[in-house]
RNA sequence: GGGCCGGUAGCUCAAUGGUAGAGCAGCUGACUCUUAAUCAGCGGGUUGUAGGUUCGAGUCCUACCCGGCUCACCA
């Protein structure tokens, strides 16, 4: 196989033999090294020339040629390697004829180790005098262009790899992607969770409302919906007894793609016996402000033009942050009172479209088929969900939107349910979990009935049998990991925190795919 | 899926409807403290694809492909 730049691929192929036909191996086995690049630069950061040319330190290291400027008969170069950059200065009587030829063998992308003392260049920077050098692995194909780098966002999804040696970016977000995960297991294990696995194929959708993945078993000739959500499954293992468990995975929603939506997104989902939803706001409080002391080094994080504090939770609910964030323009503000009456939230829509209609705003639509619960939910998305930027949680979310969660006992039509929003973004969703499997039963059936693309089409009966073994009061959590990494990165396209997210077509832009790849219209 | 914007050398970008160009990267040569190294020279293009208008299209029109933003669905 070859890849363009065809040129400088041939190019290279050309170098890699001429290398080889002097003895050396382009792709050697392994190398012992005493620091990468960047332990050098941190180690010895503070060392003025005098006391590295006192303690004549030699290091032995290896890194990716990121930048090489050639003199003739000397040459300086950049090596990249653990995320630091070293520079390293060869010169011909000091490595000899053959090292140096091989020197000149080398290109910018090559990986190489060298070893020799450490010195400052006479504007100061640290640098290895190259002593002993060998070609690690050539290198077929050039780096991006040094100057912009690799730009092209599609190219840094695309060929992600060359984003993380070229972008020192991306490198930090999937570093700290990889710490915030290891502290939120660090975090529920501590607490006594146990981490579980429960399919990802499921034979019956459920657990949340949204268009599916289909796939196929062949030897059980059997169609297979990638889950939408764990949560089923999980709310078994606590009928089992298990009564701390979380597990943190993808799930797979057959939808728009967008700057917060990717068809394979992770979630972390815990269950915690003899607990209500208020305990676990409380717990997702210290959950966030941990994280953002560890991962961001303060509860004060910066996020595009906000300073989001994750010291100070708001809570409101979600009757109250309508009332709230009801547009001057639309007259007077509902207030709980009306939202909590039969027919309130109809009327308050209807005062919303009429409002809508005469200005730029988005008009909810079938106000009349809909019901009070659905809505209240519809107006505060409209209405509230945009105002909040600072962490907040919305609760007494309307029993019709939440086929899973438990009423409140004063209050029949709405559950113990909460939503926390961080920068317009919906981070969590959590309730005291029904357990009740005749209640449960009903509202399964009563989704099933209602129909749509996003509804389940049967109900599953087993989750009504494992109720009906008893499931302790359980409060339950989602939390979307990948927006918590764009709050906790200060990214604001969930692309730039998931490593491969998908994209239109097979391959590279270039190669188009086949029309094959179509199928029967 | 709808709307808007974009696609020109490997990369980043130029080019009134009239001979497709620059910088970087690459190649050749010079150069033993450079860091966007420098200096001299060379090669590199089916202008996203397919049609159309025109004496003439990178430029205008149509369709399609790919991307970005946005709206809708959704977390």
């Amino acid at each position: 196989m070859e890849f363009e730049p065809l040129d400088q691929f041939l190019q290279r192929r050309k170098k890699l033999s001429e290398i080889e036909s002097l003895g050396h191996s382009p792709y050697p086995h392994r190398f012992d090294y005493t620091h990468t690049p960047r332990q050098i630069t941190e180690q010895f950061a503070s060392r003025t020339a005098e006391e590295l040319t006192a303690e004549r330190a030699t290091v032995r290291t290896a890194g990716r040629i990121v930048a090489l400027r050639p003199h003739g008969k000397a040459a300086f170069a950049h090596l990249a390697g653990d995320g630091g950059r070293l520079q390293i200065y060869i010169r011909l009587d000091v490595v000899g004829e053959q090292a140096f030829k091989l020197f000149q063998l080398l290109d910018l992308g090559d990986i190489i180790g060298v070893s020799g003392e450490l010195f400052r260049t006479k504007t100061a920077e640290l640098t290895v005098r190259v002593e002993k050098i060998g070609l690690l692995t050539k290198a077929l194909l050039p780096l991006p262009e040094k100057w912009h780098g690799l730009a092209d966002v599609e190219m840094r999804y695309r060929r992600r790899y060359l984003d993380l040696i070229v972008n020192e970016r991306a490198r930090e977000i999937f570093l700290r992607r990889a710490q915030i995960v290891r502290e939120l297991r660090r975090f529920f294990d501590e607490r006594g969770y146990a981490e579980v696995e429960t399919p990802m194929m499921h034979p019956i959708l459920g657990g949340a409302t949204a268009r599916p993945f289909v796939t196929h078993h062949n030897t059980f000739d059997m169609d297979l919906y990638l889950r939408i959500a764990p949560e089923l499954y999980l709310k078994r293992l606590v009928v089992g007894g298990l009564d701390r468990v979380y597990e943190i995975n993808r799930n797979f929603r057959n939808e728009g793609i967008d700057a917060i939506h990717q068809p394979e997104f992770t979630m972390l989902e815990f269950y915690q016996a003899y607990s209500n939803s208020l305990d676990l706001m409380d717990l997702t409080e210290e959950l966030f402000r941990g994280l953002a002391e560890k991962v961001c080094g303060g509860t004060k994080i910066k996020y595009g033009e906000n300073e989001l504090d994750f010291g100070r939770f708001e809570r409101l609910s979600m009757r109250d942050a309508i009332c709230k964030f009801w547009p001057a323009a639309a007259g007077a503000a509902p207030n709980a009172a009306e939202m909590a009456q039969s027919g309130g939230p109809r009327g308050v829509a209807e005062r919303y479209n009429a409002y809508a209609h005469s200005s730029s705003a988005e008009p909810i639509a079938a106000v009349e088929k809909r019901t009070d619960g659905e809505l209240t939910g519809e107006l505060f998305e409209v209405i509230a969900e945009g105002h909040l930027t600072q962490p907040t949680f919305i609760y007494d979310f309307p029993t019709g939107i939440s086929p899973l969660s438990k009423q409140k006992p004063d209050d029949p039509s709405l559950t113990e349910r909460f939503e926390l929003f961080i920068a317009g973004m919906e981070i969590a969703n959590g309730f005291s979990e029904l357990n009740d499997p005749v209640d449960q039963e009903r509202r399964f059936r009563a989704q099933v009935e209602k129909g749509g693309q996003d509804m389940p089409k049967e109900v599953d009966i087993d989750y009504i049998r494992a109720l009906s073994h008893g499931l302790p009061p359980t409060a339950g959590e989602g939390i979307g990991i990948d927006r918590l990494v764009m709050l906790l990165t200060d990214s604001h396209a969930i692309r730039e925190v998931i490593l491969f997210p998908l994209l239109r077509g097979a391959d590279a832009p270039d190669a188009a795919p086949p029309d094959a790849a179509e199928g029967p219209k």
